[in-house]
RNA sequence: GCUCCCAUCGUCUAGGGGCCUAGGACAUCGCCCUCUCACGGCGAAGACAGGGGUUCAAAUCCCCUUGGGAGUACCA
């Protein structure tokens, strides 16, 4: 096999979405794993809905998830210019080249007019074709055209007899008859060409080997497929990927929830997770594994052993797979994930100092298994960093409103006031104190006091919490608790 | 409507004629650990869409039906 080329091409047209991303990733595995060459190439031929906005979306994606190209924006290379909008004379010179071989003619007709042929022929039950109405105009008839102060558009000349076959590494072979492909736009009036044409001259131009793309690009293949023949460019291998659906088996879209990378991350996605779960989502290596690192993937992963069905994105598995990722994290890891988390919500100071970077750490070390996405680590633990924590009702009127709990809580206000530390050796006994003088499990004295010192009945354990919080910490916060109840008396 | 793609547990998948009384993972449900939660451990339930073939033998090959998806633009 020649070198390796293959590429991700967007169009600017919104954020780096999950499908996208996919889509790279399998491109960028897949050069990865040959040794090729990564590509990537922005698609900003529709004028009205592209914007830098969404280059730069998209290159964050892109980064965020790790996803390095060894050509395009910002690194350049070779083939370039990497942006279709500033290849504009590439496409017309070929242009040029079709209509010397009598292979795209120019066309007059509106969309107006197009609209009512296609009306027409809906209404005939009829094939929804271009008729080619245009194909054979004289001089004179364009000039007169032109001198109405239309636009053109150019047409590619299609094949009509016979078949196209694409060869399609996932799919086996696909074929389509020459006879539904009609007379397609190449060329916009205003002169800016379509995908189906741009597409082409760029793969052939930055010599892709292996078109990796979208499911939903199979009937686009046979045209583009005409024209590598028309223009006598080589074709190369594609492999088309499976589209990703939302639970209700549609197209996955917004509406389903975060579709966009950054909104991933934002939410405290890690990179590696999502790599992991995108290359899962359509991929399969053996009947066991699941969990795959970076080079895993690389060295695993093949075309030929994507699915070609469909699949649902399955947000809890994702999630799943996030906190395995991070209770993969050394301490330092997750606190410098956590951190902006923390910081953004005004727990912690910008720059914290030595001692305050040492409580933060010992705090993450007991959420670490206890979190699925790092933003949750602000709410969890709130209460270690303030003291104007909120109660969880529920969680509070069940356990405080409890007969047992005042008096309880008593008890312990005077033991824990009477402790030199607070130790696991120091506490033990007073908790046991507690039970023999109530009749009472642990869980029944300990829960009162979670209560108490969390505002709610899940948290780390009780030794570690109320090692952390501290003696007077815990003493007013018992006070307060002990308001709360007599307020309800 | 037409064209094309697809079809194994709820979901992602393993399976490419006998190894399948169909394996794994998420989710679900039990149990264990246990001060709550999480982690961890153990276990349960759960699928070859239907019908025809081919074959000694089919989840695996072929056909049809059904179901889902995509495309049908001067969007990509």
């Amino acid at each position: 096999m020649s070198k390796v080329r293959v590429r991700f091409a967007p169009s600017p047209t919104g954020f780096l979405h999950v499908g996208g991303a996919r889509t790279a990733l399998y491109n960028w595995l897949f050069a990865r794993h040959h040794g090729g060459t990564f590509v990537l190439r922005i698609e900003d031929t529709d004028l009205a809905r592209s914007t830098e906005e969404s280059v730069r979306g998209i290159l964050d994606g892109m980064r965020f998830l790790g996803l390095d190209w060894d050509e395009g924006p910002e690194v350049g290379g070779e083939y370039g210019p990497y942006f279709q909008t500033e290849r504009l004379e590439l496409y017309h010179k070929y242009v040029q080249q079709l209509m010397e071989a009598g292979r795209a003619y120019e066309c007059f007709c509106t969309p107006e007019e197009l609209e009512a042929q296609r009306q027409a022929q809906r209404e005939q039950k009829l094939d929804i074709h271009y008729d080619g109405r245009c194909r054979h105009l004289t001089e004179e008839q364009k000039g007169a055209y032109r001198a109405e102060g239309r636009k053109p558009v150019v047409r590619f000349v299609s094949e009509k007899e016979g078949q196209t076959e694409i060869p399609d590494l996932i799919r086996g072979s696909v074929v389509f008859q020459n006879s539904q492909i009609d007379d397609f736009v190449i060329v916009k009036s205003d002169g800016v060409p379509t995908y189906n044409y741009a597409v082409v001259i760029d793969d052939a131009l930055m010599e892709i080997t292996h078109v990796v793309r979208g499911e939903d690009h199979i009937p686009n293949t046979p045209k583009q497929i005409q024209l590598y023949k028309a223009l006598g460019f080589p074709i190369p291998e594609f492999a088309h990927i499976p589209m990703i659906l939302g639970s209700d088996k549609t197209r996955l879209s917004k509406r389903h929830g975060a579709t966009s990378v950054m909104q991933f991350h934002d939410e405290g996605y890690l990179a590696d997770a999502m790599v992991n779960y995108l290359a899962l989502l359509g991929w399969g290596y053996d009947d066991s594994q699941t969990l795959f690192s970076r080079d895993e993937l690389i060295e695993k992963f093949s075309l030929e052993r994507v699915s070609k069905n469909p699949a649902v994105f399955d947000f809890q598995k994702l999630q799943w797979m996030n906190g395995v990722y991070i209770r993969e994290l050394t301490l330092d890891e997750f606190y410098d994930h956590a951190f902006p988390h923390l910081q953004k919500a005004g727990l912690v100071p910008a720059e914290p100092s030595e001692e305050e970077q040492q409580l933060i750490k010992t705090v993450l070390k007991e959420l670490q298994s206890r979190v699925k996405l790092i933003s949750e680590v602000v709410e969890m633990s709130r209460y270690f960093f303030t003291d104007d924590f909120p109660y969880n009702e529920e969680a509070v009127r069940k356990v405080l409103g409890k007969g047992d709990a005042k008096g309880v809580l008593e008890y312990l206000r005077a033991a824990l006031a009477s402790v030199s530390s607070f130790s696991h050796e120091e506490l033990e006994p007073v908790f046991n104190g507690a039970m023999e003088e109530f009749d009472l499990k642990l869980g029944k004295v300990i829960q009162p006091l979670r209560v108490a010192v969390t505002g709610t009945n899940v948290s780390p354990g009780i030794y570690e919490v109320l090692e952390i919080v501290g003696q007077q910490r815990t003493l007013a916060r018992i006070d307060r608790a002990l308001d709360w109840i007599a307020q309800g008396e």
